[in-house]
DNA sequence: CGTTATTTTAAACGCGCGTTTAAACTGTGT
DNA sequence: ACACAGTTTAAACGCGCGTTTAAAATAACG
């Protein structure tokens, strides 16, 4: 396994699990078993690495979300929100079969890329991959056409912070879930129990005003 | 005014602009006008300075949120989700009162607080502030009776995330909103616009399995 | 006033960080 | 065997951090 991927799959562990400011290079490397310089060598700084982890997961997710999606537009002219959210299940349970926790780390990933950093993810994402954001807004206006462009934004907002903020802290939550509630939980059964109330938050009815 | 008042003025805006890990001792004592070594000399260590910052808020809040949440359950035997979220609006916008953008400096710091250090503020709410939280859920208990235990551990948390994520990043998304839609927006009405989507979020429907 | 106690101050400490350097090592083609 | 590009290595650099120190300044009080 060569170095680059070594330094990836050391990195995108201690990302997902302390963030990107809380991880130090030597860490890193030290996990990884390589030199430390080899970061900046291979890399050429941190910045860039951490745009490497998000970008191995990206390309992977991207295409495979946009099709879900036009798939689900094109299908019917009358889809649920819920079947929105469902379109993001196959793909992102797909990251498991690329990588070991795929799914949850991608997840951690996105959610520690929002709150550390002030918001450079976001910048990267809606440049790097825009096709997939408006892919999504179609999708959710074909579902809701009542909502207003104003209505969607911040609604899509509070569903990624719900998304987010739940899956950067999802090891810490099933951990207390399976203690507290004798079920069995993993990162597939929390995306199934966030569908239902992102679904009913995006559909909330529009207040007048 | 004093120096711990003013290292405290100082440190709440820096901690909500750029997380606790994000500011250093440094610029929160030159822009309080004091010296690099009140902080310690005050407050014993940075840890304990972000606990002064927090319990000033907290200890505002949260009788004030107790009461209205009890009122709230004495005052009917049926009471609404909206009703129950309805009932955090005044005492957090009273914060507005009790310092200059309160309300929007508090939640951003709780949003700083839930991402930034591990989990450390959760630990602190729970344990410092416990009856704001089972209030909290006994409102939404007698709310929405069928929503098993484990459900409602589930959908508070992500209600958690929606409201940290959105006000930690609130700045922001008001800039961006404020400019692309011609609406006034501020904390306010932002703190409007979640209401009926974490409402509905937590009333969504259970489903079988 | 004089003597404590409290607060403020400038300077330094030790540490861990991201990054850079230059030498050593490795493999490949001729 | 040689030269050369690519890679790895140990060591160091400069910086900013939280914290500590000890002296100076200020306040409190009999």
């Amino acid at each position: 396994m060569s170095t680059k991927d070594k330094i990836l799959d050391a990195a995108e562990i201690f990302f997902a699990d302390k963030g990107f400011n809380g991880t130090s290079l030597r860490e890193i490397t030290s996990q990884a078993e390589v030199n430390l310089a080899a970061v900046n060598y291979h890399f050429g700084s941190k910045k860039e690495l951490i745009k490497a982890v998000m970008s191995r997961y990206m390309n992977e997710l991207a295409p495979k979300l946009e099709c879900s999606l036009q798939t689900l537009c094109d299908s019917s002219d009358d889809i649920s929100l819920e079947e929105v959210f469902t379109a993001f299940v196959q793909p992102l349970l797909w990251l498991n079969e690329f990588k070991e926790n795929g799914t949850s780390t991608f997840l951690q990933l996105l959610g520690r890329g929002y709150t550390d950093s002030q918001g450079f993810l976001r910048w990267f994402l809606t440049t790097q991959y825009p096709n997939v954001i408006s892919n999504f807004v179609s999708a959710v206006k074909k579902a809701y056409p009542e909502l207003s462009a104003e209505e969607m934004f911040w609604r899509l907002h509070f569903t990624m912070g719900t998304v987010v903020f739940t899956m950067s802290s999802s090891d810490a939550l099933i951990d207390i879930a399976t203690n507290d509630f004798d079920e069995k939980i993993d990162i597939s059964a929390v995306i199934q129990k966030v569908i239902p109330y992102v679904s009913a938050g995006v559909g909330a009815p529009v207040v007048n005003r």
